[in-house]
DNA sequence: TTAAAATGTAGTAATCATTACTATTTTTGG
DNA sequence: CCAAAAATAGTAATGATTACTACATTTTAA
């Protein structure tokens, strides 16, 4: 793969992002430096850093894509009101070994994502 | 909310389902006894049944959902070759508690979905 | 029982996220 | 420096899903 300065200023944004942010939040923080840079950029861009595992696409049920610097095994929670995503470390990873055996599976990546309301959002009566 | 014929087919065949059957697949057998049912129809109607708690929705990355008739918790491993989705039930289901009191979450919903290659396709050699 | 209100439907159009296409530009290895 | 390969911007297209609309069915309550 050629070396390209847009994706070096993709990746850069989402290292230096603690928000784990959507396409629409990349495109347009990154267009603040590179103000020609196309959606479809970011999508190839996004899509090949993830292939290359330089970061990580979280999938949340009915919501866009998400983006996250971090790889090392972790999980997410979503809060459903303020959309905010958080990670999750404290999941026995051992699960993973349990099931490749118990169902013969050769497993490739996990995309685990607890939905629920995040504490400010009960603070706030922001509840169901 | 009202008693619907087309709902309860729809019910009806996601309950009779063993393979996670998508919406596409589930209007198509839905139309073999109503033909003029709406594409339409068969969303509006697996939301509202996934709502009601009568239905799960899984959302897998990079694929369009599929609906589960089986409501205890348990999780998912999909094989990207041949787009099978199987039941987990081996896994330590405490981490929901261990999270809530962790985080401050009010946790409504899981979705774990392991990506993987299913035994029949390592069979066939159908490896990445 | 029956008419109005509420809810559901089919069919179609619209939306949203994402990918594909194309002409042009950038990168790279000799 | 230059040709081949790869990447880009801009736009069109796609696929999944939702919204809209006119009509039909079901419920309510007088």
């Amino acid at each position: 793969m050629n070396y390209s300065y847009q994706r070096e200023k993709i990746l850069e944004y989402v290292l230096d992002s603690c928000e784990h942010p959507t396409v629409e939040v990349i495109y347009n923080n990154v267009r603040k430096s590179l103000p020609n840079i196309s959606l479809g950029t970011v999508y190839r861009n996004l899509n090949k850093l993830s292939e290359m595992g330089k970061i990580k696409k979280i999938t949340i049920s009915n919501h866009c894509d998400r983006f996250d610097k971090t790889l090392n095994e972790h999980f997410h929670i979503h809060c459903i009101k303020c959309d905010k995503v958080e990670d999750v470390y404290d999941i026995d990873s051992t699960i993973i070994q349990k099931i490749e055996t118990n169902k013969g599976y050769k497993l490739l990546s996990c995309n685990l994502v607890f939905d629920g309301i995040c504490n400010d959002c009960i603070k706030e009566g922001n509840e169901i």
